[in-house]
DNA sequence: ATGGTCGTTGCACGA
């Protein structure tokens, strides 16, 4: 069994012990993380070696951030785009090879409104991985790209979808962009497995939402078929959301066959 | 009740 996870941990300084707690209580054998909020020479990496994992992580500072850890090896790592286009100024993006998977951590912009420039900058982030993915000759090979999306795919992702009319997050030019991966073949595998509304992964920390159940689906694990195909079970840990400096998001975790 | 809370940094801003 491959057991993947992604979890936008907000900060992984504040986090690092909730972190530690997690891994040692699910033992996954890789994870993606976001918003590290941390330069490169600040990143746990000793830490996370102490506990069977190799890393790699690609940051910045005081703003985003994304890290892979594996215990199944970690080879091949890409931080950043790879398509000889412009530098992202932000560190949003890192693959790595792990236990025979392509794995990405992406940390989708925020877009922030609708008539805000970052939003532009967040449909023209999400349509550059499209092309990535476009680009790969190994699209039948098992790939995961795993993340905060800042995406709910559907009305059902969310805890009130007419809350978030004229917002980011539901727009439909940003469904369409995730659409975009599912139509080259990514699955959402979390969605193989439930089909319920008011499944969430992500819960603002204002005004007691996450006890209220207003929160939001999206943090998304997409896998080509061949890797989609091998899924056992997928779950949110909404436990990591509780107690105490919890995340805002909590981790999804899918599980794999060998 | 036109707000709320975190995290960063540094007394404001992003999510």
């Amino acid at each position: 069994m491959l057991r993947l996870v992604t979890w936008n941990v907000n900060s992984l300084k504040a986090r690092l012990p909730r972190v530690q707690e997690w891994l040692t209580e699910n033992a996954p054998d890789v994870v993606c993380l976001q918003e590290t909020k941390m330069k490169d020479e600040a990143f746990p990496a000793e830490v996370f070696r102490e506990m069977g994992y190799e890393s790699a992580h690609h940051g910045q500072g005081q703003w985003n951030g994304v890290a892979i850890l594996s215990k199944v090896g970690i080879d091949d790592v890409v931080a950043g785009w790879d398509d000889g286009g412009p530098e992202d100024g932000d560190a949003r993006l890192i693959w790595a090879t792990c236990g025979g998977v392509r794995v990405a951590s992406a940390y989708v912009p925020n877009g922030r409104a609708l008539d805000n420039d970052h939003y532009t900058y967040k449909l023209g982030w999400l349509e550059r991985l499209r092309a990535t993915l476009e680009r790969r000759e190994d699209a039948g090979s098992p790939l995961a790209v795993c993340g905060d999306y800042n995406i709910a795919p559907e009305d059902r992702d969310v805890w009130d979808p007419a809350h978030f009319t004229g917002m980011t997050h539901t727009s439909e030019p940003e469904r369409a962009a995730l659409r975009a991966l599912e139509a080259w073949g990514m699955e959402d595998v979390y969605r193989r497995f439930h089909d319920e509304a008011g499944l969430f992964s992500w819960w603002d920390y204002r005004g007691g939402d996450f006890h209220q159940g207003r929160g939001m689906r999206i943090d998304l694990i997409l896998a080509t078929p061949s890797l989609a195909e091998r899924a056992t079970g997928s779950f949110v840990d909404r436990d990591a959301r509780k107690g105490e400096k919890p995340s805002d998001h909590a981790p999804v975790v899918a599980d794999f066959d060998e």
